[in-house]
DNA sequence: CCTCGAGTTTCGGTACGCCTAAATCCTACG
DNA sequence: CGTAGGATTTAGGCGTACCGAAACTCGAGG
């Protein structure tokens, strides 16, 4: 009754698990078929298999969430998928922003013994080009402590750890103004009525200064290397 | 019109590319069949739509044969399975038995730039570990000059330069017996009434005899190093 | 020259994953 | 509290690739 899964069905797993990665209200039919680019009937469709399989909990009309099955499929997917772009960058010389597309082929082709022989070689890195946590093959993740750049107040400081990659062009952006992972920031101030954010990037001589419209602000997350430690482990 | 093909139709014109790698006749439809492990009436069906798209040449109960555009994309599947063999082996320390498989799969996910990258990566590697050659990204295969095993008069002595991938045990044996590629074969005399062929391995202190029955005999090609080089090039 | 059987093709049918259009549900506003 | 409109599900279909069974072809042997 197992069934090893179609490389659709790993894909409706894989977008409802990221869903909830960094937020964790759970997706609706409607977002999944958006995210997927299929009909909203295919959706249920495929909905109604996932659950006869046992990887989803929904009930009619209601959000779709991950069973324990269906979150250990997909953690394996994203292990694949970012242990893939993690190889894709270090060892083939892709960019981060080309990375995506190759990983998303690639991670339905690949077995588990191909996955863990790349991770050897890569010496089990435990994070991937744009800072996203690799999980660990039995499914653990270290989800690492950051809050996103646009809910920082002015003064506080970091270091960028995670650059969601869901826009190429964005990322190309980045890495021509120098913003990479591990980039010091600094919030100087937030333009009134809706501005941008104002930030200081990197330090000593490099340092420069970047207005960072709300759209950025919310896909670059930042670790504060000065003050409390664990002060971002809880989500409103 | 060109609707990038289908990875069943990527497929089934590598098979009737391999069929006559080695050897001229075409293939016909049950052999097809058996290769691809699936039923006659299938393969009746998708070498319709092969030719369809311009990619083999068929009469009705008549044997199938590349076109132009079929071989090059032939030769594409071809270059992308014998490099990805060869990074599997050089890059993730698979063995040689193991690669098949897992090549299979992934020659059907990875781009054209992945393949490219890769290719620079192996140092633009001429054969794979089985010592099959490896066509050129513009499709120009270099075909080494080798005999099967079988075929040499005792007397002879060479190189291997290509073992047969097809079957995983006997490769298995034939690396615990230390014949891989590149080891020089000596033909010392074929045993009476059909009996296997008796060759010598190696040179100096590591030599010893070996008995080939015929199964291994064809799969095993190798290169003369003493006598006239251009010897081989045709076929009976 | 005719026939018989292996090889091949055609014919209906299945599973999967997707679609549009139509029916249904649920909620929030009036 | 009732209903309109958005979200969701159902119904009916399509394309791909597969199957088994039935029909057909063709060439070798009688």
């Amino acid at each position: 009754m197992k069934s090893q899964p179609s490389s659709s069905i790993e894909d409706y797993v894989k977008v409802i698990y990221s869903f909830t990665e960094w937020q964790d209200k759970p997706i609706t039919s409607s977002q999944l078929a958006a995210r997927l680019g299929v009909a909203n009937s295919s959706v249920s469709e495929m909905v109604r298999k996932l659950k006869d399989q046992g990887l989803v909990d929904h009930r009619p009309y209601g959000a779709v969430r991950l069973t324990a099955d269906g979150e250990r499929l997909a953690l394996t997917m994203v292990r694949r998928h970012r242990l893939l772009e993690t190889f894709l960058v270090q060892e083939l010389g892709y960019s981060w922003d080309e990375v995506h597309d190759e990983a998303e082929q690639l991670e339905h082709a690949v077995s588990d013994t191909f996955v863990e022989r790349l991770a050897e070689k890569l010496g089990h890195p435990d994070r991937d080009p744009h800072g996203d946590p690799i999980p660990s093959p039995t499914g653990r993740v270290e989800r690492p402590s950051a809050l996103p750049l646009g809910d920082l107040d002015p003064g506080h400081e970091g270091r960028i750890t995670r650059i969601s990659d869901d826009d190429p062009e964005m990322l190309r952006y980045l890495a021509r103004e120098r913003i990479v992972l591990d980039t010091a920031v600094h919030v100087v101030r937030r333009k009134p009525f809706g501005g941008p954010l104002v930030v200081r990037i990197g330090a000593g001589n490099g340092a420069h200064e970047f207005d960072v419209p709300d759209s950025i602000a919310s896909s670059l997350w930042v670790h504060s290397d000065s003050s409390h430690e664990g002060c971002t482990l809880e989500r409103a």
